[in-house]
DNA sequence: TTGTTTGCAAACCTTTTGCACGTTA
DNA sequence: TAACGTGCAAAAGGTTTGCAAACAA
């Protein structure tokens, strides 16, 4: 092992040209923009995101360029079901998180839970189907809105 | 109890009743179509499967009765990742299952696994956040892709 | 120089909406 | 009959494609 350190760029840069493509300034900027705004951004976010550095980039490439990130596993897409996908920075050592997606104000939070992630395991090798990644999504009603629902029936608007 | 067989013409019609909505041959057929199916159908092949019966009825139409049927919790519904959703009969007890999705032919199959819905409600739990239904998605290869990949690594094609 | 990548505009495709007609109760 | 549901056509929204200009190697 020479490093431990995880360096996105260097990495971003290095997988690039193993693949025989080209490092652009749209690709490290989305790369990086991915990683500040944290988690969960949709290909508009990351458009806004990116435009202050770059006004010229176009929603195509925001497009194109997620999708060869996921190709290289550093980019995980989620599908939120409101018909629009968010993206998320994903660790190179495939260590992961789940989702809540609150019914009603659509946001979306993480969680891990490493029970969970055995549960997934020891099922999956009973299939037949090989198994290269799983998404578990809880859907229900997050703290904010649980408590907006309470103000609406306490003063019974 | 009054009944333990599960009748779900005349459970949908009741329930629309006791709601104040009308039943049309379209929400019976739809419904009924979407359980003949059997699992994972998208709006269009409802549309296909309703057709010969009523050959008039429209896409609009089957998506606004797939919406109420889900309202009803008659049918599940699920985010495919390729900006469709599926359909599938739900159970009225609320048993369920989960999915297999093919990376590379996009087919969907189901498991359970008691298990893992243990898992995920111990965790659900621990969370300050309401959970009302969770989806657990595995993703990867089926037996079927890994057969043609076999295949044409054998051949060398 | 040469092939890849980008930006623009337009196309795509699933899903939703507006409105007049038909149907249910 | 009075309101609800349907069909049609068109719109909406996110995502993808075609192509000429710009760019990395």
């Amino acid at each position: 092992v020479t490093s431990d350190i995880f360096t996105p760029d260097a990495d971003l840069s290095s997988r690039l040209r193993a693949r025989g493509q080209r490092v652009t300034s749209q690709r490290l900027l989305i790369h990086a923009a991915l990683g500040d705004l944290g988690r969960h951004a949709t290909a508009d976010e990351v458009l806004s995101a990116v435009s202050p550095r770059l006004p010229s980039v176009s929603l195509p490439t925001i497009y194109a360029t997620l999708e060869l990130l996921e190709d290289l596993g550093l980019v995980h897409r989620l599908e939120t079901g409101e018909g629009t996908s968010c993206y998320e920075p994903a660790h190179p050592s495939g260590e992961h998180h789940h989702h809540l997606i609150c019914n009603r104000c659509g946001r979306v939070s993480a969680f891990e839970d490493a029970g969970l992630e055995r549960s997934v395991q020891k099922m999956a090798r009973r299939l037949t189907f090989r198994v290269e990644g799983h998404d578990v999504d809880l859907r229900g009603t997050c703290a904010a809105c649980l408590a907006d629902a309470d103000a609406v029936a306490t003063t019974g608007a």
